[in-house]
DNA sequence: TCATTTTGCTTAGCCTGTTGAAATATCTTC
DNA sequence: GAAGATATTTCAACAGGCTAAGCAAAATGA
């Protein structure tokens, strides 16, 4: 088996990790994944539009506006109409939505960003450079102005 | 923006092209990533059964079920019986399913392992090294025998 | 000014993938 | 051969995704 086979592993390992995540964190946040990333995204700055929150997730405004309504029913944001330009929404967080995110288990996160800072400075700079340049490869020519889509989203380091 | 961030930030990039890829491919192979997943499983050994596949996706049989019904109705698959154990389903790739597996477009592979072989010897060794210490760091004690699932599967190589 | 275009969002209808529970058919075992 | 285990399928229900169409509110421009 050549570096090839080995680095594509890798990766493999890299993908199945965080597609397991996001079905733990389904069951135990008791929403999906994707519904979980909705609420990290709005509760980055507590509020965020419809079209803003489709963009940076790679989906449509109409696929924006079903997941929303769920979390509405679910009592986790509110939608309020923008008082500058009427036509905006703005989809805030519930308390009950931000108890929720907060408490939410994070597993892979954590365990990636411990053991990450737990590394010595060389290491860490190593798989820094390691992992952009497999990044710049993957998504080479690819960089037009797509959104900033990933599944079950590693998240914000912190 | 710590070096935390910036890895986490190269991950979600690989992770995004991968997603990105999975739907190019749907669309370019006339089948679902999903489906193609299947059908690269099947095509492996010509023939696997419906919980085997089913296991190594980490979906349950009925979703299998769902699958296979697709792929059948695009004369991608057959169901035959197996002769030993009237239980089972041997589910066999046609010719066409065969064909179009081989065509399929596999950009992100190609694109990777060209690129990774026009590497350098020590950077090649550098991003193996970094790559399984990010899988190791990612998919520790989550060891079990559970299945190999990817989303879009990366593929195996050559 | 006001008609036209653009922008932001929702509705409606349709697909795929997924599951759990129940039904069917076929071994296996005592 | 009856009871239990195993392999699949069927069915009903949901989540997430899309497109097309519609509506309301800005922005534009003649």
């Amino acid at each position: 088996m050549d570096r090839t086979d080995v680095s594509l592993i890798a990766l493999r390992r890299i993908l199945r990790a965080t597609e397991l995540y996001g079905r733990r964190l389904a069951k135990e946040a008791g929403m999906t994944a994707v519904q979980f990333r909705v609420m990290q995204i709005i509760a980055e700055t507590g509020h965020a539009t419809p079209t803003a929150i489709a963009n940076r997730m790679g989906v449509t405004q109409a696929t924006m506006t079903s997941l929303i309504d769920k979390l509405v029913a679910k009592d986790m944001v509110e939608r309020k109409r923008s008082e500058k330009d009427r036509r905006q929404t703005n989809v805030t967080i519930t308390p009950l939505g931000l108890t929720t995110i907060d408490e939410a288990p994070d597993p892979l996160q954590q365990r990636y960003v411990k053991k990450f800072e737990a590394m010595q400075d060389w290491e860490q700079a190593m798989i820094v450079a390691a992992l952009e340049r497999v990044a710049a490869m993957l998504d080479a020519d690819e960089i037009d102005a797509s959104p900033v889509l990933d599944i079950g989203d590693i998240g914000k380091a912190h």
